[in-house]
DNA sequence: CAGTGGTCTAGACCACACT
DNA sequence: GTGTGGTCTAGACCACTGG
């Protein structure tokens, strides 16, 4: 049996979506018992709702369901997810795929001793058969034996779970802009000197170790890069 | 008295503060009893900061300090707080401020009727007196009577909260790059051609209304976007 | 096996909005 | 005043790890 919790999520997910924006849910005591749980394991539901951006609620007054317009999520995925949440079939091309001692600045950002090994995968990323975005990624090589003797050309995210049982749960990712130099203009597609969205990512799993170290170059005329942001602090 | 949440989140991260990484926190029950809380108020507090990155649990196991290397947050902030939080010193130029009014999708995105009312304003901000990037920020007019009567140089957000009680909650954000034309390498005192962050943001307050529509060009010499992407979904 | 976090309950009291 | 969500408690059982 699933938790109660992935039940009622669940359900309510489905009763929030037949709702109008801004209409008020049942009270939680109400809800709680239609749902046939206490108020505690409703509101825990109730919460995570909240923080994805589906419900609000006003001390006093109510849960209400959200303007649907600006509930669109930005949870971390690959590539590959990615392109698929924004209907476009992705794809890659492999440039390069060794294994590389790094060092300095590099293996710091890794989370491994300097000299250690590490896999260096290039790939040009299609959309649509298009070029989408020149992506370069190291992983430490320790937790990944015989990493490169697998199909890169797919997702890498679902080969690391399927694979080694590892899930990149969270993601350091820092967004700018630059032009195309001559190489990066060749592979996409580009004028040198059109702007392109430089993505740098440092992906760790769930336990905080550092899984990948990701930098991309996008299309800027073909991508934007989506996110919500919210304040935090308690409650 | 503040709650109890409050309190002990203080004290949770005082103590975060002093730990080293991947070092164990006490048991939970021990926890809740040093801090004379019940088990649920300690994990409600433990809950905001793992999901702020400052912790980390492995069932059956422990719940563990991560590694700072990657806990910096990624909160909504306005451009002054974020210049501050990045060590300088935010600064502005008024280019204009007037009452506009807005049809189409600007008006849609804006969450306003066709043909309604809204205050447009452009400025230059800085960032330790030089430009930083140029902001242009509509909002509806309704519920902000006299703003523009303010002074508009310092930090919008802090205007919108002690001036009308509106606090900026969410804020759904596209990032993308562009190229500088003349106005704006002008204004930025970059070449033109040279490569622009330019973000696309909706403000919205805590219960889902839109508050402010914001398209802001960054220096990308000066400026990138940091930000902590999380797989979301229940528990 | 013992120890840990994850889930769940039933109930209480509070602050706040006014449907 | 009545109804709502927000906070807090004490206790129970489960699933998982191997500290």
């Amino acid at each position: 049996m699933t938790t109660k919790i992935r039940r009622i999520d669940a359900e309510l997910r489905r009763r929030i979506a037949g709702m109008a924006a801004h209409e008020r849910l049942p009270r939680e005591v109400d809800l709680a018992h239609a749902l046939d749980v206490s108020r505690s394991t409703l509101r825990q539901a109730l919460g995570t709702l909240q923080r994805s951006g589906l419900i609000y609620t006003v001390p006093g007054s109510g849960t209400f369901v959200s303007d649907r317009r600006v509930t669109k999520g930005s949870s971390l995925s690959g590539f590959s997810e990615d392109m698929r949440a924004r209907g476009m079939e992705p794809g890659s091309r492999l440039l390069s795929a060794a294994p590389v001692v790094v060092t300095g600045s590099v293996a710091t950002e890794l989370g491994v001793a300097d000299g250690e090994l590490a896999y260096s995968i290039d790939r040009l990323r299609l959309a649509d058969r298009e070029p989408m975005c020149v992506e370069s990624v190291l992983l430490p090589a320790t937790p990944f034996p015989g990493l490169l003797t697998h199909d890169l050309t797919g997702g890498l995210y679902d080969l690391l779970r399927t694979e080694y049982a590892v899930e990149v749960a969270t993601a350091q990712q820092s967004v700018s802009a630059v032009t195309a130099d001559p190489e990066q203009s060749a592979l996409l597609g580009v004028a040198e000197g059109d702007p392109l969205l430089a993505v740098h990512r440092i992906g760790l799993d769930d336990r905080g170790h550092i899984v990948e170290r990701a930098v991309s170059h996008y299309r800027a005329d073909r991508y934007s890069f989506m996110l919500i942001a919210t304040r935090d602090g308690v409650s």
